[in-house]
DNA sequence: ATGGTCGGGTGCCGA
């Protein structure tokens, strides 16, 4: 079962990229962010056709996130527990059928620019919810893999230049001890395990030619919680996603599982 | 030091 995870960018606004870029890499599942669409606004038939099911939890304008399927679906649930009063959409998760069941969440967490304020404390919080989601989870010993858009350079060898992030959300002390407070209950992070070594990035900023210079930085990860690590594969990063016309400013990350 | 680029809820906001 391979799983890749891709903030999009919009999805009315890559569909050439997306539907593209499923047919040639055929991943069973896909899990996209930014869909920046509301559910009954998604553009269903595209992927519909390429054989997948679709499942979005999406707002109008901006966050939105979605499962698509090659494999059954089941227990889809929205929204991240924990806080009533939020109503971003940031939070997608279910059971795909393969040879084995895995459970997986789709996850667009907040940026948190600028920081300190009103948007680093959501950031932050947002990120104690999804740990204490994840403690939830991981007593059912079942496969299980969070993947997405994670707002968070865990270490100065995934940036080209980490000096540029000093004081940035995505790279502030905070948002990276919760980042790694998460990752002790247990997880492990595919692509770290696939691509140890520095220079290996999934976002580059549209200005000022980031991608011609792969100024680059690596904050799309998948998660694996211990029964899905002991069936990993392998993983690894599309990049190329990046080099045709109209990308989005992230390329896909995946995931390949024995199930 | 500044400005640079996208997508969408639009002539501004979030990234």
């Amino acid at each position: 079962m391979r799983i890749a995870t891709w903030n999009v960018n919009g999805i009315r606004a890559r569909l050439h990229a997306v539907p593209a870029w499923l047919a040639a890499a055929r991943p069973d599942v896909a899990l996209l962010q930014e869909i920046k669409s509301a559910d009954d606004g998604f553009p269903r038939a595209p992927f519909e056709d390429l054989g997948y099911r679709v499942e979005t939890h999406g707002q109008k304008g901006f966050n939105g996130v979605a499962i698509l399927s090659r494999l059954p679906l089941e227990d889809v649930a929205r929204g991240l527990p924990g806080d009533p009063a939020d109503d971003q959409a940031r939070w997608i998760e279910a059971t795909v059928i393969g040879a084995r069941a895995v459970r997986v969440a789709c996850l667009y967490l907040p940026n948190g620019n600028p920081a300190p304020g009103p948007k680093y404390d959501y950031k932050l919080g947002w990120m104690a919810r999804l740990e204490a989601r994840a403690r939830d989870m991981l007593p059912a010993e079942e496969p299980l893999v969070l993947a997405g858009d994670y707002n968070v350079i865990p270490q100065p060898s995934d940036a080209a230049r980490p000096e540029a992030w000093a004081g940035d959300a995505l790279f502030l002390p905070e948002a990276r001890a919760a980042f790694r407070r998460l990752l002790h209950l247990g997880f492990t992070d595919a692509v770290r395990l696939a691509l140890p070594g520095p220079g290996v990035y999934t976002f580059w900023d549209y200005q000022a030619g980031a991608f011609e210079r792969n100024d680059g930085i690596r904050i799309d990860h998948l998660l694996l919680s211990p029964q899905a690590a002991d069936l990993y594969l392998d993983a690894g990063v599309d990049a190329g996603a990046r080099a045709g016309d109209k990308p989005s400013d992230h390329v896909p990350a995946w995931v390949e599982l024995d199930a």
